[in-house]
DNA sequence: AGGTACGAAATCGTATACGATAACTATGGC
DNA sequence: GCCATAGTTATCGTATACGATTTCGTACCT
């Protein structure tokens, strides 16, 4: 998992940092002072410094001339936002993609998502939300657009820092997504058309966003 | 429309070098030599490389390690993924500002489309092109999403470097264009629903596609 | 006591310098 | 004459250094 061929330093100083927030060593509003990542890493500053923009563009810090560069929260707009753009561009993926997952892949997906179901029982959030990638990705190995694939990931990146979240703050609702996953594979199984797909994919992530906004009334 | 406040010589060098290939100085296979452009803009290095991997990020420019880095062409593959993904982020963020367009930005939309009507005559595809943006951009002005239209205005980027060449090389497209740009403010002004409004636009960017791919069967 | 102004510390932004890498060129061998 | 190889050049990648800006703390004034 680990990379073999280290890039250049300004590339892995991008991968340790945003492994870090990604993990959550470093949380929102965590200060990310240059000079010390790059004593940590042992490198100078500019490297650090491009990572640091490069990640800001990513949307996972937040850079103030001058200033310096943030851990970037998600308040409930950005929250919003976010969501709402994965459930756009995780529908067309999965309607992209649909036509070209074969039954291996299938049964893999039903696999992982038998497994998050047990998470439920064990109550692992941290495992649910890893497995429930996993499932997406499986959907999306061969999908036929990186560009649109890429957002998605964008997407997950910047949910990393509440990772699991939903998992503990809306009740029922890991539940009920796993039931979706299943109905998901049963669509694309018995090749259903695109559009019927895509409004599935896409009303699979949304459903949790409409979960998150009717629990959290505040705001 | 020039920036007042300039800001870090690291944002002028984005700036500067966007701007030359967005309006086609800087063509596809051009050489950014980073001493090259810094002694030009009168800065070091160091913000112009940081500059340079931005837009690398974006999609406008190609950065090979210890060779340098090049504005990126965008093959007939590119092109495809990038209308596509397009085509989805247009549709999405056309159905989400659809209910928040008044009347008023109805009509300078529908004025601006009228232009686009003259430009077919006086054959002058680089003003149908710009006008074709205003034309979307009237309706995205009250996009509740900031995200999705941010995805538009990085493919509209990406494809700068082909500017108005759909109008050139697809016959007959820029009139059906601005045939759909009726209909499509006719759906707005009816209050048709999310759905319809949304397979319209996404229809729209989505026929241009298909035009270019019908004429050019090679590749 | 509260607020303002000044000064010190921290941090960023950029310039310069140099080592590392890849591309180019010329030379020699086959 | 062509290919391989060594040397040269161009360019990138990073370190270090310093000036610029902001922030924080302290002292002074009201």
């Amino acid at each position: 998992m680990t990379e073999a061929a280290v890039g250049s330093k300004s590339q892995q100083a991008y991968d340790a940092v945003k492994a870090r927030i990604v993990e959550g060593t470093y949380t929102p509003g965590y200060r990310l002072v240059l000079a010390k990542i790059a004593e940590d890493l042992g490198f100078s500053v500019v490297p650090v410094r491009e990572a640091i923009r490069r990640l800001e563009a990513e949307g996972l810090v937040k850079f103030e001339r001058n200033v310096g560069a943030t851990v970037s929260g998600i308040d409930p707009t950005e929250y919003l936002y976010t969501m709402q753009t994965l459930s756009i561009v995780e529908g067309a993926a999965t309607a992209l993609s649909a036509p070209l997952i074969d039954a291996v892949a299938i049964e893999r997906a039903r696999a992982v998502n038998e497994e998050m179901r047990e998470c439920l029982d064990h109550f692992d959030p941290v495992r649910f939300t890893t497995l429930n990638q996993d499932f997406h990705s499986i959907l999306f190995e061969h999908c036929p657009n990186p560009h649109i694939l890429d957002l998605v990931h964008r997407g997950w990146n910047r949910l990393a820092s509440l990772r699991s979240s939903t998992f503990r703050f809306v009740p029922g609702r890991a539940q009920e997504s796993v039931r979706e996953h299943e109905a998901l594979l049963q669509l694309i199984e018995s090749a259903a058309d695109a559009d019927t797909i895509e409004k599935a994919a896409r009303q699979h992530r949304a459903a949790t966003l409409d979960a998150y906004l009717s629990t959290a009334k505040n705001q």
